[in-house]
DNA sequence: GCTTTGAATTTTGAATTCAAAATACAGTAT
DNA sequence: ATACTGTATTTTGAATTCAAAATTCAAAGC
């Protein structure tokens, strides 16, 4: 048996992305970024590098760079010869990037109307079909995972590469706060219902219904999410 | 006299910001950021940290540290191995920019005419007249400067943190594909009717009016800016 | 008892060093 | 002449080191 750990097989050469192998600071700040996300690094709390250093197994040269990358995010604060902090969930902000998306969602709305192709409506179809079943099967983790990546192909189709770069980033923070506000699952069936209105615009290629539908779904989101930290 | 180069004066107590020391890597990373937002690095280019740092006179740390910033700012790509490039600027990309610019725009513009208060309004005025002072005698580099000044106090005023961070960090895109179309100052004429139209519709509060008058004035730039790409 | 002062310690900022990968290049074979 | 291979050089990635700043904490002064 070889014991040379890991030996990338050759890629599959179809449609694959560059594929690059990642940098150090890459995995570091994807690992960093699970743990704001998921509140595992508490909100307002100072970071030790030498400690998360000591946990990743990492010098503190890949640890800082990648420390930049989640500052650039706004997932942590850099103060400076202070180190860093992890960002608090200020509901105030949490209002200001719903009010926003809730406009970026429109756009998209309005772009995918006019350029999604039929195939790619009906990839979205299948999509929300299957999230139906975990739906009714009751597969939280499932469905979320689903949910948000209908959402992210949704961005895709669009085809405006800054818009769904942006929908990414923001949509990080939204994560965050949901999780905060303990909902990071809930409002299945209004969830479900309001996806339906969207295919449903969607494929009539009605921009002014589509865009205000996903308009809507993302307000109602941030209406529960503001909600959800209120009540904390 | 005293040869301490730099003592510093004690800091007016008013509202000034935090007003920390800068790290090496922000100093660094400002210049770079304007390096590639005038052209100064020829989008396209391979930099190499060695001749950067050289000139820069700093160590590759806090070099490779703001290049990390810029790259968030999709200033810079890095690709791993191989160092850092310029980004190039793509008309397409600059496209999907201005299609999203154009919505956060009008989101502005609603949001001002329910925001922003009188004394507001009225410094906005003022600044437009400084700036049509500008116009007739000809002074393009102050027109520009305040024109940006304009802009920048529309998004604060707005009162959406995540609203003016975003256009903040697209304006510079924006701003480097106007150098790249050689038109950093171009549309003197339309441009101060249009500002006219903007204030107009601020001061009577008409948020569908000035949504559109927002709208309009980022899309004829875009329009502008993408024909000055086009004719290279 | 409370605040202040000033070392000792810890933590961060930045330079340097070492290792690994990519690039350039010379020589060889076809 | 061209393509290929192996080696030298350069460049990048990451760890380490050194210096500067902040924090801690104990003792002194009020």
């Amino acid at each position: 048996m070889d014991d040379t750990a890991d030996v990338k097989a050759p890629e599959a050469l179809a449609g694959s992305a560059p594929l690059r192998r990642l940098s150090l600071y890459e995995v570091v700040a994807e690992q960093l970024r699970e743990m704001v996300l998921e509140g595992e690094l508490t909100p307002g709390s100072r970071i030790s590098e030498k400690r998360l250093c000591e946990s990743f197994e990492v010098s503190r040269t890949p640890l800082r760079e990648a420390l930049k990358v989640l500052a650039n995010e706004g997932l942590v604060e850099l103060l400076p010869n202070r180190g860093a902090k992890v960002t608090e969930v200020d509901p105030r902000e949490v209002a200001d990037l719903f009010e926003v998306m809730v406009e970026l969602e429109a756009l998209s709305g309005h772009l995918l109307a006019r350029r999604a192709s039929d195939a790619e409506i009906a990839e979205l179809r299948a999509l929300h079909h299957q999230m139906l079943d975990h739906y009714r099967r009751q597969e939280r983790v499932e469905y979320f995972r689903l949910n948000q990546r209908i959402h992210r192909r949704l961005a895709e189709i669009s085809g405006n590469g800054v818009l769904l770069e942006l929908e990414t980033t923001l949509n990080l923070k939204i994560t965050r706060a949901r999780y905060a506000a303990n909902m990071k699952l809930g409002r299945w069936d209004e969830s479900a219902r309001e996806h339906e209105r969207i295919l449903d615009a969607l494929e009539r290629r009605d921009g002014e219904a589509l865009a205000n539908a996903m308009r809507d779904h993302m307000r109602y989101t941030g209406d529960a999410v503001l909600e959800g930290l209120a009540t904390r």
